[in-house]
This record gives C-alpha cells, sequence and structure tokens, in this order.
DNA sequence: GAAACAATGTCGCTTAGTGACATCGTTGGG
DNA sequence: CCCAACGATGTCACTAAGCGACATTGTTTC
C-alpha cells in the first residue's frame, strides 16, 4: 500500500486533455456551421465517434465544449507570458515570440486557431458561446494574476496584483477580440511590431506602467 | 394601420424589469439555501407564485435567474458613474453619493444587496452562477465604455476608448468581489472614504490616469 | 492469463426549456 | 354595458440536456 503502485491514476492530464480538444475541435466546427441551438449533444457525439454519454462525461454543458479550443489559442500567449524574461520588455519579448511560433506553427496549429476566432465571434451573437468565452477570460486573469505577481516578486493575493491582473487580461481579451473580428473579415489586423506593440502598450497602460518595461535586477548578490 | 392605436405594446418594460427582479429575489434566496443544483425550475415557479413555464418566458436559463439581483447591485454604483459631473474627481463624486445613497436606501433595498454579494460568493464555487455574474460584468462593461466615451467626447468605437472601459470595468470587479467578500464574512469593508478612494484610485489607474481626474471645461466658449 | 482498474457504452431517468393552444383580465369602442 | 382585441399566464405534450447505475472492453501488473 505505501509502494505508490498508483503511479498516475487513470488517463493522464495530457491524454484527457487532448481528447477534451478533439471533442472540442468537433464541437466548434458544428457550432459554427449549424449554429450552437441547431448541434445537439448527440451530434457532437456522432461526429467525434464516441457515446454521447462520454461527452457529458468530459464537458458539463454542451457549450463548454467551445471553450478548450477557446482557452488554447490563448494558452500560448498565456506560456509566452510565462517565460518573459525580466530584462525585456514586452513589445521586445512578443515580437520575437511571435515571430518564432508563427514560423514552427503546423496546419492543424492554424486551423484551430481559425476555429477559436469563429467561436470568439459566434459568442457576440449566442450568449451561450459568450459564457464561454467569458469563463475562458476568466481563466486567463487568473493566469495573468500569478505571471504578474511573480514578476514584480509580490504574493498574488494582494490587492493591487489583482487589479493589476484583472486590468490587464482584460486589456488582452479586448485586443484578442479586435484581432479575431478584423482576420475573420479579411482584413489585416498589422504585422507582428504592430501587434505586439499594441499589445504591450495596453498592458502598459491597464497596470498602471507596473507591467510591460524590464525589471531591473535585484541589487542583493551582485 | 397607419394610425398608431398601439400606444405601449404589452407589459411596460419597467414593469417587465420588475417582474424578472421578484423572480430573481426567490431564485436568489433558493440557490443560497439549497444550492444551485438543489433548486428546480418549478421551486422558483412555486416560490413566486408563478407556472414553470412563466419563469421561462421571462429567464433563458435557471442560472440567468441570479442576473438580475447582480445587475441591479452595479446598476447604482452605474448610475454614480453616469450622472458624474466632468469638473468632479472621481473619490469626491462617489464619496458624496454613496453616503446619500446609504442614506435613502431602504431595507429592501439593502436585502437585494445582501443577496446580491451571496450570488457573488456563490460564484466562487458553482460555474454555472459564474457565468451570470460575468455576463452581468459584461454588461457593465459596455455600459462603462460609453460612459468613459463621453467623459473623453470620443467614440465609443475607439480602440482606446474600449480598452480603458475594458480595464475599467475589470477593476470594478474586483474591488466589488473584494468588498462583497469582506461583507459577507462580517470583516468591515472599510469606510465611505476608504472605499471611494480605492475605487478611484482603481479606475484610474486602470485607465493610464485617463479617467478619475476632474476634466477641464472646453476652452472655448467661455 | 487473471485480478484490478480505468474508460467507455447502454439504458433509463429527471429536469431544463419550447411550441401550441386554452384561459383570464384588461382595455377601448360602439 | 357589453363585446372585440390583445397581451399575459396557465396547461399539456414534447425535445433534449445531463446524470446514476451497471455492463463491457481494454490495458496494466504480477
Amino acid at each position: 500500500m505505501a509502494e505508490g503502485t498508483h503511479r498516475a491514476r487513470g488517463m493522464s492530464e495530457q491524454r484527457r486533455r487532448r481528447l477534451r480538444l478533439e471533442i472540442s475541435r468537433e464541437a466548434s466546427r458544428l457550432f459554427w456551421e449549424r449554429g450552437v441551438a441547431g448541434t445537439s449533444g448527440d451530434r457532437i457525439a456522432e461526429a467525434v465517434g464516441l457515446s454521447t454519454r462520454t461527452i457529458w462525461r468530459h464537458f458539463r454543458s454542451k457549450e463548454s465544449c467551445a471553450e478548450p479550443i477557446v482557452a488554447q489559442s490563448v494558452a500560448w500567449e498565456l506560456a509566452v507570458l510565462r517565460n518573459w524574461p525580466p530584462h525585456l520588455s514586452l513589445e521586445e519579448h512578443f515580437a520575437t515570440e511571435i515571430n518564432e511560433s508563427a514560423r514552427r506553427a503546423s496546419t492543424a496549429d492554424r486551423l484551430d486557431t481559425l476555429l477559436a476566432m469563429r467561436m470568439i465571434r459566434l459568442a457576440d451573437d449566442e450568449p451561450s458561446i459568450r459564457t464561454a468565452w467569458l469563463m475562458a477570460c476568466d481563466q486567463v486573469e487568473r493566469e495573468m494574476t500569478a505571471i504578474i505577481a511573480r514578476r514584480l516578486g509580490r504574493p498574488a493575493a494582494t490587492h493591487d496584483v489583482r487589479l493589476a491582473g484583472a486590468a490587464a487580461s482584460a486589456a488582452f481579451r479586448v485586443i484578442n477580440e479586435d484581432i479575431g473580428a478584423a482576420a475573420l473579415s479579411g482584413v489585416n489586423p498589422g504585422g507582428l511590431t504592430e501587434v505586439s506593440a499594441r499589445i504591450a502598450q495596453a498592458v502598459r497602460t491597464a497596470t498602471g506602467g507596473h507591467i510591460g518595461d524590464p525589471v531591473p535586477p535585484p541589487l542583493v548578490n551582485r
């Protein structure tokens, strides 16, 4: 008993995420093609080749099936933020990372991004999808708060850190909606330098200038 | 046909709002007492003395029954913001208005506020209520953006106005959650001067200093 | 290869919502 | 004063979301 025979009980977290994502892809496609009211849980199950019951085991509602594909589309931005080295400004870091990611992105990645933008667009009209989008943004806010706390070297529970996290992620959201809308309607959303600059400027403004600039190294131990 | 016989077709908007609010009160009470999973649409209908069908005529889902009571609790803050005279700072205006409102508030008003704080608290654990809260905040954001646009004398569709609206309402939300949590757990949320100052400072920071201070009168026509 | 266990399938059920039609109450006109 | 119009609500039947319980399959480990 004491021996941890059960190494990782059940499906690995990664495996579970992959499955949820796969379901989310099909659900999002159907939502886009026939509307959310027009696609039943049965249809989603059929499209992904699982029983309906299994869908409900992985998602609490059919609208929430849209969440993973949306969450993934902001996840890489969060990942970029997470390994943002203290000595770089946000625009510098973002510009190089966007560039790198864009080169490395597979066709499947691009399809996922397209799906996500469509869901965000759908959220404008369909209140049920809007809640999915807002829930995803809510997650982003928590992560963002943690990231900001680390960068400032302060606990995440602090008032002003939480305020900065909320404001920064709200700014992020608006720009995301904006870029998505532009891309979907065929307008060029702008070059990577411009996008980086907009994001950085928005975050800097929303956090009162506390987040965005390089952080000086600690004075001790140098 | 051409004659506008139909003066005010149907229930007046005000009447409809009142009914929705009444339903929302009972629903919120039940949600708090027995959890949202533990209260059915039938129960809500029974509590408010209407048929279940009528409930669904006024609300698209049972969780959204919590929205009006929550929306109302932020509505007066929005109202305060709406008639914020240009020549006052946000803390000055808020302090006097909070004072005034607190004196004028009826017992029923206070009960509504308590219910709203409970729903916001519930939103921490119950994802379905969280979506209601997020949807209410979404509404706040739109209003806030309009208010900011007016105060700055610029169109609401502008990028930076929308960014300021999103950041400001996010800051507002965090403080609301905070004050609500404090009040519910019996901790004194602070005096009105302190609360006003916190709100004003948060908004000022989130909007990069563009919103919060007095706006100088236009130089022309003086 | 059999025990153990996690994932999925199957079936049946409860309940969130909707459509169609009946009823009631109010209003306005003759 | 009564009736026609109409809007709100009730009633009933129905679709579909989502869950509990148990059976089946597949995979790991000894």
